[in-house]
DNA sequence: GTCTATAGTTAGATAGAC
DNA sequence: GTCTATCTAACTATAGAC
């Protein structure tokens, strides 16, 4: 739990329904509208529950924000651990990369309300960029740079291969839209996934002279 | 002009410079906020100006929105004619990355409220989306297609590389909040847009097999 | 634990004096 | 062309009956 929250300990079997179900409302909302713009109201319609269950459970809209990107920032750190200094670069990148994109399509709006938070400014998550995400990107950037003095890749810039990665993959949940849009999808499918990481795979590891066999 | 807005034709000086100030407060506020979540009150505070002048000029807030996507597209048409068949791939897309790159750096504001826009689901510019925007990726990647059956460059997805690269740059906007955190810096100088362009320049045409001279 | 009713505030928008 | 005063609607949040 990287984010403070005011959530129960031992919740009973409705508060963790409801609860779940106004967290998943919130996360349609937040993603469509960003905290500004999301409305208590449309989150309880969204839930099925009347506005005054979502103060009840959530002490104010702000406390519902917090918990959400709690929720995220904890999914973030579990795909985090890919890149092992132990492994190859064309395996630990390739990972991943992959399991990135897969974020982005079992996630995707976790990754739009990450995106709203960071693009408006990052006035709540600002502090988990300075400490743990600066953190990660010093511990994966030595795992890189170890790679590029053992002649393992190219001597690229470890920190900007990560923004390279990073912007790549959850564009294609964040852009989802204009994605469809110009592929003319109405959605995109499992294969549109995968052969996006495959792509970015290859053109990546490529780029930075990883030997792929 | 891409969009229809209620704007005047032959403006009075005045008017001209009050429009640019309420513009330019515009840009602040719904960049930081989106749509919804930007207010009257405060983009009129931030242009020192009477909420009421708002509306005089721009009938209604959706209006102001309406002008101020239409000059982030005209922005982003002005930057769009980098690709041409004549040109080297090597040539092309190094400028084409760089000019967009430039544009991350000149006009992030634009960049965050067009990611906002899009990742909020395009409901103003999902028209232009389909449209204007499907048909320049289809002209582009067919000249990238004609690249690849001439053995210029590797047979890789011609889409996926135009969001590739539109990712990879916008980024530099849009997400200049977590960079800046995880880099350390207060703000992102001239240097570190140069250093992004010329890193995203080897890596992709690396990546896509482009002989760089 | 639930939900109606409502308090208190702020939103977008406009009328009308200057 | 400017801006105060004000309208109605919607907002967050809470009190209190069930």
């Amino acid at each position: 739990m990287v984010l403070k929250t005011n959530r129960v300990e031992n919740p009973g079997r409705i508060r963790q329904k409801n609860e779940m179900l106004i967290l998943r409302a919130a996360e349609i909302e937040f993603a469509r509208h960003g905290f500004k713009g999301a409305t208590v109201q449309q989150i309880a319609d969204t839930a099925g529950l009347p506005k005054a269950n979502v103060h009840y459970y959530f002490k104010s809209k702000h406390d519902l924000y917090l918990a959400v990107l709690s929720d995220i920032v904890e999914l973030w750190n579990s795909a985090f651990d890919a890149i092992r200094p132990e492994d190859s670069p064309a395996d630990a990148l390739g990972r991943y990369i992959r399991s990135k994109v897969m974020l982005a399509k079992t996630h995707p709006l976790a990754s739009k309300i990450f995106a709203t938070e960071i693009i408006s400014g990052a006035p709540t998550l600002g502090k988990y960029l300075k400490s743990n995400n600066r953190q990660w990107v010093r511990e994966k950037s030595a795992v890189i740079q170890s790679w590029i003095d053992q002649g393992k890749i190219d001597p690229i810039s470890p920190e900007h291969l990560i923004f390279l990665i990073w912007s790549a993959t959850q564009h294609y949940a964040d852009f989802s839209t204009q994605i469809e849009a110009v592929l003319g999808r109405k959605k995109l499918t499992s294969k549109d996934f995968d052969f996006a990481a495959d792509n970015l795979i290859r053109i990546i590891l490529k780029g930075c002279g990883v030997k792929t066999p």
